[in-house]
DNA sequence: CTCCAGATAGAAAGCGCTTGCTGCGCTTGC
DNA sequence: GCAAGCGCAGCAAGCGCTTTCTATCTGGAG
């Protein structure tokens, strides 16, 4: 019923042998055999058996690149950028590959159970994307799954998430802390000594290195942190929305609040809104990452840039094996402050 | 090296056969002989071998996803939901599926290539998401691929497609015309009378749909629509923001707005305020699709709510045959008209 | 006490492809 | 003029699993 090699071979007169290696291209056939091959492959509407090949080569074409959320526009251009480098068709690559883009919802066992799933398909390589829960049984396991999968071939790689020790993974990391840094010294520059802060989840390595980076240029400039001041929360804009009301009712003084993405910012701004603060004259508002809505937010937020498509093409190509992995297999990438409307000089009368 | 299912077996002290359906879990096997080939499997730290037991069951467990761009939420929330119910980890479905997303750009070329790999992988399932391009070669090549798709057992749902004739596949549709029709009903009763259009890439079925539907709330209206109205561009922000500014020029007197999409309404936006006018005072705007930023624009976006993720999540479930197809494989889903702050009674003098 | 149905387990034949090795015919160096 | 060398094609042995068919061993039913 479905056409085989074997059926391409008779009908092109030639071995099984033959057309497989025209198929692949890896070994020297005449260009007269060749043309015959592909023709008969064209006539029958040969398609090659995935699974029989991946079998038989101990290899197979698919990429897994593992997400938080896939409806997140933070981990859709990460996504899209390491789709476009592991050479699907259109791709400058030569063998076509499909990638195998995984939902996690964050949750650490559909993680692990994604990454056996991978392993499984034997996947040429697995891209890894977005904050690690900050768990030890659970880290440890993961470390275990990226070893094995290493070891059986599959190329490694982080993007956007802290390097995992005792593997061979290669990691690109965001520079959360420095990032975060930077914006609230602009914020401290600006005047500002009384900032809330809400959060991603608490056991997230994102959520802590950004807090951290904003704790240390609190405690740089010599600004005693409220506990009120911290609010914990998830990454979305519902999260930002109630935390800013929780914020303003802690503490009705503050001039500014940073929030842990975007999203949470958007959601902070329409919070304010509602309770009559004007964005930024009463209260300023601060994001991280910069996705495309950002600029349209009125005003439009300050924030941190992250090159999310530059280091999703990079992890790409280093998963593809196109690009040397940076010294010590662990690079760090910066993100850039963006300066825009929704942060100003503080003009409300503090308490 | 690696671990194999006849490693497990004299593990267990039990043929390889047994131990494959105990993994299958679909042929009687004794309590006892089960555990026994559980703990060998654990303590040996076993894998499946994907491809092997594709090839001899002649099934894979891949679920193919085509969606155009990845990094958009309209597509990424359709994903989200379809691999929620295609039962990866987490799902309630028994066997453990891959969804492989595959973003073809809007590509015709790169649509047939990933069908073809999907095909190559005997995937299980493949849902296409999206307006299809009006080429007839392309379609006709399209709906090829899929009857081939369908002959080899891939069940086929098309999710905010048009039905692809002559294919078994089951289709989704959304009611774009029916959609539009609805916002500019509204803007009409308004009392709009000199309405822009920014359309998204002609040859899609989606703008020719939404245009269509546009078009005739004027007619019913009695509003002759002047050529210099409408605009062609891409579904984002960029496109929106410069075809407002085309419209502008073209005819200054425009009293609403009405945008392919919401980047597009979006990107608008920030034309008209940098050109000095208010919304909706001096402009209405107005969106389609209803994604989760439309609601923190400001003014908040009037739209069209499609339901993405029901839809996205009834298709999966259609995929896996854990729902009925509907009646004559198609149905049409309906969009919600929302009127939010971006549309408004006109109030600029005409001319 | 025999016989048969029912429940489990095993043997073995592939699934469709890749690839190491062999083989053949011809150019080329000495 | 001969052997070595090269370019190209075929043979055949698997890759690791599933599944049909068969074998074995119960426990009643007759």
């Amino acid at each position: 019923m479905t056409v085989t090699l074997a059926d391409v071979a008779a009908r092109a007169q030639v071995s099984p042998a033959t057309v497989s290696r025209v198929l692949n291209g890896n070994y020297p056939v005449a260009a007269s055999t060749r043309e015959r091959v592909l023709r008969a492959v064209d006539e029958l509407d040969y398609v090659l058996n995935g699974p029989a090949s991946a079998l038989a080569a101990a290899t197979s074409d698919l990429v897994g690149i593992l997400v938080n959320d896939i409806a997140d526009p933070f981990f859709g251009i990460m996504a899209s950028a390491i789709q476009g480098e592991i050479g699907g068709p259109g791709g400058r690559a030569g063998g076509e590959r499909l990638a195998v883009v995984c939902n996690t919802g964050g949750s650490p066992e559909r993680e692990l159970t994604y990454l056996t799933l991978l392993q499984r398909q034997r996947a040429a390589a697995v891209v890894l994307t977005g904050g690690a829960v900050e768990n030890a049984p659970h880290a440890a396991a993961v470390a275990a799954k990226l070893r094995k999968l290493a070891e059986a071939g599959t190329r490694v790689v982080l993007c956007g998430r802290p390097p995992a020790p005792d593997t061979e993974a290669i990691a690109l990391t965001f520079d959360n802390r420095g990032g975060a840094r930077a914006l609230t010294d602009h914020l401290i520059g600006l005047g500002h000594r009384r900032l809330g802060y809400i959060g991603g989840p608490e056991e997230r390595t994102t959520t802590r290195h950004r807090l951290e980076g904003h704790r240390s240029a609190l405690t740089a400039a010599g600004i005693e942190e409220d506990p009120r001041w911290t609010v914990y929360g998830r990454y979305d804009r519902r999260s930002g929305y109630e935390a800013t009301l929780e914020l303003l009712r802690r503490d009705p003084s503050l001039t500014a609040i940073v929030a842990a993405n975007d999203s949470v910012a958007v959601g902070a701004c329409a919070a304010l809104r509602e309770s009559g603060l004007r964005i930024p004259e009463d209260v300023s508002v601060a994001g991280f990452d910069d996705l495309p809505f950002s600029i349209d937010a009125v005003p439009s937020l300050t924030t941190v840039r992250l090159p999310l498509s530059e280091a999703g093409a990079r992890a790409g190509r280093i998963a593809m094996g196109r690009e040397e992995p940076p010294p010590g297999g662990i690079a760090s990438v910066r993100g850039e402050l963006m300066v825009r409307g929704s942060t100003g000089v503080p003009r409300r009368v503090g308490q």
